[in-house]
DNA sequence: AATGAATGAGCCTTCATTCAT
DNA sequence: TATGAATGAAGGCTCATTCAT
């Protein structure tokens, strides 16, 4: 009695089940068969819809980012102002709902390993030169033109710091702290608010 | 083939073949029987040295974290202004010699795997504490008290994040531009150079 | 080649194997490689069915004891007169069947590393005083209760000589043969059969 | 400064070592380094004393027999009468000195892995030749002529499961009990001692 | 659509042995 | 006489992948 439609469920069942293995047992823990006994399903499944490990990886990558880029298009829906767009952007950074230790870890485990992920690279510089001419045309009209790149180029190297130091429980960085520093340092590129 | 004191030598030859793994193939790629081959050795040397892969990635690891210290230190001697000390902390952190791609790859394989290998985060806890030891009382004497932990935390990110960059050859973040950008950064945070 | 229901029967495939192995080739030649080799299964089939190497020596350990036990029963079953159930029980210990040349030397070749097979000792203990409530209720009516400690402790090794015995083609000590010591050994203790 | 004469004393270092090991350690965790580290000398030694990790190996095997024949040799020669002269051959078996935790486990972890100690069985033969010699020529005058081979197997085998029996912790077998054991058995065969 | 049986390559590790010193 | 450096084969185990059902 095979079932119809079952792809997309069983799709997102094995990701889902993907970045839980990543978070719990690190990236070479994460197998074909731990996956599938997580997600309450046989190994051979993982090759139905994703063709190979590899595929699975990358789908979940792609997932992660994807979850990632719809917090930033949320926020940037409803800011008009300059400044807004930019702590929009940021700020979707370290959204609550992406930034925990879950999505962080597994992202980053991913992350650690592109080596192994041929093809990913690309795809991962797809998604960080969208992030650069986002916060390009953000920054654009807040700084002079001659600092521009500076000032993307720090934005983005801290915004990559804070998430790497959220995989380090020891370093105290979450949600909250992340967002209140890049909070800051925009302020303070961007000079102080001047509201009155 | 002398019989004694080898232990030193092969260890260095050892290490040194592990980085230049970690670099070129990755880090699961990095089997005991590459590095050997690397090394001109045998795959039993490992353990005969090492006791363990594990044992030969701990090493490496602090190997790479004591090259790092020495540039530190190595630019603090020469600093005596505050602001000076300051540069020097964060410069050491790109100096040419150790933010070569092949450092900063083998140091972010292992650190993106830190996971599957236990013990180690303990280890790289303190370097970080040591760090951020510095960098306190190097910004301290520079910024308002109730701002050094903002900047201390906004540092530490930025640093980690160049580093990051800089395994992407695609993000063109080399050492220079990344003593570059974090030259602007610090001298942004602790106000221009009044050299009038 | 079926699909499913295939774990009984590859179960006794590789048992059968490792049975046949601990005989032909001693304990330290018995590796995951040769048992699938004589199975004619590859040595990954091992771990699928046993986790492990120790389970598969667990459970051909189990296997021999549950044959064993099963001469026991059957031999039991068909005794009624006290006398006739202590014959049952040491006859079983060298049951034609049990008591080859193959099936001593594997038990054998597993008792004499139990020092590596953690775990298994303490079921190896169960199945001894099993045997030795056995003979106990067996011997109790035939001598006075002041020597069935005795009785039994001095049968329970007699066993256990024998069976290391029959290892030693050399012993000359065969089923047939153990058989007649341990009745003569039996008549000895409970006395001349009074057939008069 | 090569030192004369250091071969007996080394031979014997080495060969405690061994038997240490075998009962601490078992079998195959003997390996060449770990009775070297025991013995406080250089694995190298093994192989220059005894050519063979197999040449220790029997070597410890013959110094075992060797201390059990002491044993017999001492006991015997303070026997007399043919009764005497048995119970001096079981006793001897059981000897406080030989029937240690520490030699019995030794001495079995040897001889559970007979099959990988080629040519052993053979000399292991002729101990057991002697010993059956030994127990003929003592029982001879006892009991009637056809049943003595009958009561040489049985005494055998029961030697050796007492034996047997003594590896094991739990059975509660230990050298007080197994000459009682065999004290027992001895005198019910030879008739009860008629001291009157 | 789904299962799980089966394979075989590759990894880490252990170890007996050899050998220069 | 003694050391310990060095090798390389083999073992146990894991795992991605294939495939019959």
């Amino acid at each position: 009695m095979p079932k119809v439609g079952m792809a997309p469920i069983r799709r997102k069942q094995l990701i889902d089940a993907t970045i839980e293995c990543l978070h719990a047992e690190g990236y070479h823990r994460t197998t074909i068969n731990r996956v599938g006994r997580r997600a309450h399903l046989s190994p051979g499944l993982v090759t139905h819809y994703f063709e190979d490990k590899h595929g699975l990886l990358v789908a979940t990558l792609r997932e992660l980012n994807k979850r990632l880029s719809g917090a930033t298009a949320r926020r940037l829906a409803s800011a008009t102002d300059p400044r807004d767009r930019l702590h929009a952007i940021t700020d979707a950074q370290f959204d609550e709902e992406q930034f925990s230790p879950q999505l962080v870890n597994a992202w980053f485990a991913l992350w650690g390993n592109l080596h192994e992920l041929p093809g990913i690279q690309r795809f991962q510089t797809i998604y960080e030169k969208r992030l650069r001419s986002n916060l390009t045309s953000a920054v654009r009209p807040l700084v002079p033109e001659a600092r521009v790149a500076m000032v993307v180029d720090t934005l983005m190297a801290l915004i990559d710091g804070l998430w790497l130091k959220g995989t380090l429980s020891a370093s105290g960085i979450n949600g909250e702290r992340a967002r209140e520093i890049i909070r800051d340092h925009v302020n303070s590129v961007v000079g102080p608010l001047d509201d009155a």
